[in-house]
This record gives C-alpha cells, structure tokens and sequence, in this order.
DNA sequence: TATAAGATTTACT
DNA sequence: GTAAATCTTATAT
C-alpha cells in the first residue's frame, strides 16, 4: 500500500483531483477499527467562483475555515443537521478548494461498516455523503484533520480503472447554484467489478 | 434575536 | 412519491 502524499492534494486543478481519486482508497483507523473503501464517486467545489461551495465569494467562518487550509486535510461538517460530509481539502493555503466524497466500495472491515451503518450489504451500502461517513465512522471530531495521518488517509492501491468507466455530470442537490449547478463537475464509476 | 434553507437519508403511504 | 428528522450558517429585522 501506498498513502498519497501531501504533495499530492496541493494539486491547483480540483476538477482533476476530483477524477483522478476514482480508484483510490479512503481508510479509516477510528477507536481502534480498521475499514478500508474505494472511492467510487466525487465532486469537486472549486472555491470562492463556484456558487456551489460554502466558500464562495470567499465566505469565512469558523465552519468554512477549514477549506482554507493547505490541502491535505479533512473538512468534515454537519448537512441538514443529521449527516456528516466528509471532503477533502486541496490546493494551497487561502485557496478553500475541497472534493466531496459521495461513495465508496468496502474493502476492508466490512462487517463493521454494517454494524455502524445498521444495514446488511447492498449494492448502495456506502453510496452518497452521508452514508460514507458513517461507514467508515467520520464525525465532527474529525474535522481538519491531516490526511496523512494515523486515523485517516488515502492510498493507492493500484487500482486502474480505465477512462471510459469513469462517467461525469452535473452536482446533486445543488440547484440554488444558477449556472455552476450545470458544470460537470461529478465523477462516479460503476465499474464494481474492478475491485473486487 | 429570529427565520429560512441547506453539498441528505430513511421510513412510510 | 412524500415527509420527517434536526442543527448550523447566512440574511433579515
């Protein structure tokens, strides 16, 4: 296993980032339990000129500040005051670029992410925001963290998969945001297969 | 100080 | 298909 570097997420293209993690695994080590999955569906929110993003226009407040970090670390806040979103931060300090995880495909600890998601397995066990959170047992607690720490990180696995399995559209629930609603700026793949 | 709306999920009809 | 759960932020009085 290779964990992606710091220098990976100071990258200034977010909407490659954003593509370019399809593939990749997200882990977690929280209260001793080990899960693992593959990032199967992103967003990016390109900062202060996307209406999209909480930072637009260059909003700072104590929940946005986060965004405004260096890249590299976790930007975790409370949606609709139930579900946790877990984005990463990229680009370089003062620039609140962050890519939203949307899904992602259990590797490792399974049966925990059951437990914690109160389900069986199905095919959208961790498919959306707020569902991959809670699968891989991120919470507020873990708002700006580093993401080349010991509690979470990336790595490559080496998982490949090819150009055309990676498919791209507008945003979910983001209406409110005029014309930026329209930009492609989601990436999923239903590639499954690929990692089993 | 008060109100509206939101990067959602789930259960019920 | 519709609604409820539930809380922070932004905008307005």
């Amino acid at each position: 296993m290779a964990k992606l570097k710091q220098s990976y997420y100071l990258n200034s293209d977010v909407v490659f980032l954003a593509r370019d993690l399809i593939g990749k695994t997200l882990c977690s080590h929280i209260n001793g339990i080990h899960t693992c999955g593959i990032i199967t569906e992103t967003e990016a929110y390109a900062g202060v000129i996307d209406k999209a993003s909480h930072a637009y226009g260059g909003r700072r407040t104590n929940r946005t500040e986060t965004m405004f970090s260096k890249g590299g670390v976790s930007y975790v806040y409370l949606c609709y005051g139930i579900h946790r979103l877990f984005n990463i931060v990229t680009n370089t300090y003062n620039i609140p670029h962050a890519i939203l995880v949307r899904g992602i495909f259990p590797t490792k600890g399974l049966p925990e992410i059951m437990k914690r998601r109160g389900h069986g397995f199905s095919d959208t066990l961790c498919i959306g925001p707020g569902k991959v959170s809670q699968a891989l047992g991120i919470d507020l607690n873990h708002n700006n963290l580093s993401l080349t720490g010991k509690e979470i990180w990336l790595q490559d696995d080496q998982v490949v998969v090819p150009e055309k399995d990676i498919q791209d559209g507008p945003r979910i629930g983001v209406d409110y945001a005029g014309e930026d609603a329209k930009l492609h700026y989601r990436f999923w793949t239903t590639r499954y297969d690929l990692f089993k």
